[in-house]
Parts: structure tokens; C-alpha cells; sequence
DNA sequence: CAGTGGTCTAGACCACGAG
DNA sequence: TCGTGGTCTAGACCACTGC
């Protein structure tokens, strides 16, 4: 009878959240009281409803106890997977080529303001991804180019810079943006559609620590879809 | 000397990992040495150890150890809020209009019929958000009828559907889509744009098991952003 | 101050999976 | 087979917070 696992507790809690037995808003009992009458440890019971408060299906507060979240659609993970993993995930072949790259250019954009002073010295490198020869998604990338110190102008020529960059320079955190746009006729002409297509566009910046590291703006095709669970 | 909080020990672990230490795709010490090393307990050292592996930052395998992710860009953290919650964060003040209502309707678009089956009875909402009494989203859902047996014409008229939903059905799981689409003539003339500019959209789409309880599609003003934390 | 969750410990056994 | 992470237990003390 007795329930002696996490992940069991954690269903048992799902399921009485599920059929309302505890509603939206209630306190649910403390975990000594649900240890007791599961027959399993304190910190088995901890476990469980630790995850579940992870998750925002519960609110714990010391003191007062823990509650059945009133909104519990809060977090949704997402994951971002390497560009050419993506490609190769669906099955085609994938392919990397590096249009234009320069150095010593300083931010030139408001967006890049944000993250970048104005003296800053960055490399910047334009790249699209292909698959099966069709354009997927085109990378304009800025990388600080204090955190490069031996870069050679070969570097991004046969690999993308994020995977190279991802191997070898940790980052500590990082921020995400997604938009949609109406395409330039440059991006357009790259991505082989027409000036104006509504396309999805993802900037993501990544910081060590204070310094940013790179920041860059994937411009996908415009049948792209990004997908995420709750 | 002794680091006695997983906290500690995870800190310890990233300071490694970023000053490179332990290198991406190499093996790190195994749980029992990291405990001895730290003079503390093992189920600490496994703790910190396992919330970084949840992060994306480490891979750990039975058997083989501990790795050091190669590619940590796995995983985003995105916070879902309510879209009542998310203007008034802003802010500004929120509003809320339904536009239309209707029951009985089947699906009748293709993205619907990935979740629902032809012959299901649906309830139709159209509605739009309001920020200051400029459009921010326009929300057009579709509920499974059967999970609402006691319908009211009035239900929606003052609140949103979602916010009603959250509080009265539980759900198991959910999936969200996000896209860029050129807006339609009747969709740029609610949210007062011109036709053809790219607009955000999220479909979300929630199931109780494997029943599935709604499907929403959000229709944002052509200049919001998401944002996520890596 | 007192009640609740948060965490640590030492030891034990289990489960996966590489060889 | 057997090494590694995964988990459980019982008891203890800590930390936050409402009263």
C-alpha cells in the first residue's frame, strides 16, 4: 500500500490535484502528514513536491505550507538545439556557408547597443545554414573579439561559429528574444523568398559573467516553426 | 575548508567547468571522490550534480560517470503568464472583449485536425487583449465542448476563457507552436496594423491525458517579443 | 516564538548499462 | 559482471516567516 518512491508520490499528488480533491488556491497537507500516510520518508515527500513546485504546479512557502498553484501554465521548457542537429534531425543533409566576415567593426546597430559600448572591437560574421541545399536559416553574429584573442580570418570558414564557440568559451548565462519581422529583400534574396514574408526571427545573447560574448540574430525561413512542451 | 551545501558544491562545479578544469565532453570525478574531496555527504554532491545535469550542463550516464555537456545550449526556461498579468506588468491597463462566441463548430482548419477529430463538437471564442485601450493580442480558441457540460452563452463575456480554464480544468500536459505569419486583412484590422505585417503567433494547444481540452491561437501586435533566460 | 519547508548525513540497496 | 549514478531512510538541525 504504501507508496515509497518520489516519482510515486508525485503521481499520487497529480492525481488528487486532477480530480480536485485539492483545488486551485488550498493548502495541501504538510509533508509530515502526506510522509505518514504514504509510509515513506520525509524527504521522499520533499522530493516530489520540490519537482512539482519546479514545475509552478505548487507554491511553498515556509510557515504557511504548499498550495495548488492558482496558474500553473507558468514555465514552458524549451529546447535549442544546435542548428545542424536540427537540420539533421529532420532527416536531410546539412550544410554550413560563410558569406562575409570582418573584423574590428564596432556596434553599428541599436540592438547591439544593448549589450555592446560603442568602442567596442567585435568580429562580425554572416552565414546561412542549409538543408538539402535550401536555405534554412541565416546567422548574422557579432563576437567580442577580446574573448577570440588568436583569431584567424580561416576560423568560421568551414564551421559555424556557435559550435566552435560553444567548445571552447563557457558562458554563464543568456538571453533570449523571438520576434517575427517582414524580410528584407537582402534576407530575402539569401533565403530564396520573396521581400516582405513574415519570418521568425530569434536573437540570443550570451554573457561570461558581465562581458557579453556574442550576440546573434538567426533569421529562419519563413515556414519555420519552433516548438515547445508544457 | 569543507563545502557542506549543494549549492556550494554546484558553484564549485561551474567555477571547474568555466575555467576549464574539466573540459567539454570530459569525465569528471565520480560522486563518491567529489564527496571526499568536499567533505560532505554523497546525496549533496549528487544533488548539485543532478540539478546541473536538469540545466543541460552536465550528461550523466550510470556506469560511464559524469560529463561535461559539449553543446549546454540545450535548454530555455520561458515564463507563460497570463496575458491579464503580463499588460499589467507592463503597466498599463488591461482589457478584455469578446468578439465573437459560438458552440457546435467543427474544426475546420487543418492545424485543428491534428488534435481534434472531425466530428468533435467545439466551442468557438474570438477575443482580443487590450494594453491602454491599444490592441495587444487577439485570441481566437477552440474548447472541446464536453469538458464544459454546463456552457453558458454569458461564460466568456467578461473574462477570459483562459483564465476560467486554468482555475476550473485541470490538464496533464500542453504543447506550444510559435511562428511568423503576414497578417490577414482581418486580423491587421483588429489589432490596427496594415495587412501583411508580420505578426507573432503561439498556438498552444492543452490536453487532459490524452483528451484534448483546448486549442488557443494568440495573434500578438506586430511589435512584441518574447523573451526567455538560458 | 513556533510551525513549515529546506537541507545535511551515513549507510544501504537498487537499476542501468558497458564489457 | 560490476561500477556508476539513483534513490530511500531516520533523524537532526537550520532558515524563513506569520503571529
Amino acid at each position: 500500500m504504501a507508496i515509497n518512491n518520489w516519482l510515486g508520490v508525485q503521481t499520487e499528488v497529480l492525481k488528487r490535484i486532477h480530480d480536485r480533491t485539492w483545488k486551485p488556491g488550498e493548502i495541501i497537507p504538510r509533508e509530515t502528514d502526506l510522509a505518514y500516510e504514504f509510509g515513506c520518508a520525509r524527504v521522499t515527500v520533499n522530493r516530489a513536491l520540490r519537482a512539482l513546485a519546479d514545475k509552478g504546479v505548487l507554491d511553498r512557502k515556509r510557515k504557511v505550507g504548499t498550495t495548488v498553484a492558482l496558474y500553473p501554465t507558468s514555465k514552458a521548457t524549451l529546447k535549442i538545439p544546435l542548428i545542424r542537429k536540427e537540420i539533421q534531425d529532420l532527416g536531410t543533409t546539412y550544410n554550413y556557408k560563410l558569406i562575409r566576415q570582418s573584423t574590428n567593426q564596432t556596434p553599428n546597430e541599436k540592438r547591439l547597443l544593448t549589450h555592446f559600448s560603442i568602442n567596442d572591437n567585435l568580429i562580425y560574421i554572416e552565414a546561412i545554414h542549409t538543408s538539402d541545399g535550401k536555405p534554412f536559416v541565416i546567422e548574422n553574429r557579432f563576437i567580442n573579439q577580446k574573448i577570440v584573442p588568436n583569431f584567424k580570418n580561416q576560423q568560421f570558414e568551414e564551421n559555424s561559429p556557435n559550435e566552435w564557440l560553444l567548445a571552447n568559451i563557457p558562458y554563464t548565462h543568456g538571453e533570449i528574444n523571438f520576434a517575427a519581422t517582414n524580410c528584407s529583400v537582402d534576407i530575402s534574396t539569401l533565403l530564396d523568398i520573396n521581400p516582405g514574408d513574415a519570418v521568425f526571427q530569434v536573437e540570443r545573447t550570451t554573457f561570461d559573467k558581465e562581458e557579453v560574448i556574442t550576440n546573434v540574430l538567426l533569421t529562419y525561413h519563413k515556414d519555420y516553426r519552433l516548438k515547445a512542451s508544457l
